[in-house]
DNA sequence: AAATAACATCGCAATATTACGATATTAAAT
DNA sequence: ATTTAATATCGTAATATTGCGATGTTATTT
């Protein structure tokens, strides 16, 4: 039915599915990059470095805030964002966290 | 449209998204903390463990295999499902790099 | 005040994802 | 040979995502 069945599963895995989930498109990835790049916040040049509508640059702009990994501020005609580095910070260490589960080596196969 | 434009990205990022967006789902995650806890393989005691139906735990693992993560053999009546570790090794070395990219400290918002 | 620039939001089309019942398929058990 | 157990696949419904043109909104510029 297109929609995650989120009771069964543990808060642990949902946020970190959630967080894979906004990661997990290449636009995404790109804007992040570009904004990490720059050495001040970026407005949007991000429209004509990606390539894509500027409607959809701001549709992904606006997943990445609901993430609450970036954070738009507004100055006079344009908005600034920048990775919000609290919230990055956390995020790195959740998924470090789950990547560095140790795996049992399985040997059956 | 639904549609990822992939060409406008490069292949890291691609490759990349690939990698989070089979991770952004709790069932998948808890599928491969699954695998994971168990020291030998599992076949599919998952569909008690995680409460979803047979045809959509079968679906995931297919989505989880087509990203080369898991692999399964097949045993009989049941099929052996594990980690492959060399796939799983370089993933976690590719979300890696990506997470330790430094980040300059944006100083305007 | 009107024009412009830089967004955000709306509405829509195309496609993808999630979930599941029903129905294969395959191998072991009877 | 038939039944059963363990999956995989098919078909379908519900919903989500991606992308974009058109249209707001808001602040600067003229």
């Amino acid at each position: 039915m297109g929609i995650t069945k989120k009771e069964r599963f543990t808060e642990e895995q949902n946020r970190l599915s959630v967080l894979f989930k906004v990661l997990g498109h290449p636009a995404r990835l790109a804007i992040l990059g570009y904004i990490q790049q720059q050495n001040s916040c970026i407005c949007t040049s991000l429209v004509d470095e990606i390539g894509l509508a500027q409607a959809t640059i701001s549709q992904h702009l606006k997943e990445l805030k609901q993430a609450g990994l970036i954070r738009g501020t507004i100055e006079g005609k344009s908005v600034c964002y920048c990775i919000d580095e609290e919230v990055w910070v956390n995020a790195k260490d959740i998924i470090n966290t789950f990547l560095n589960q140790t795996i049992q080596l399985n040997t059956c196969c």
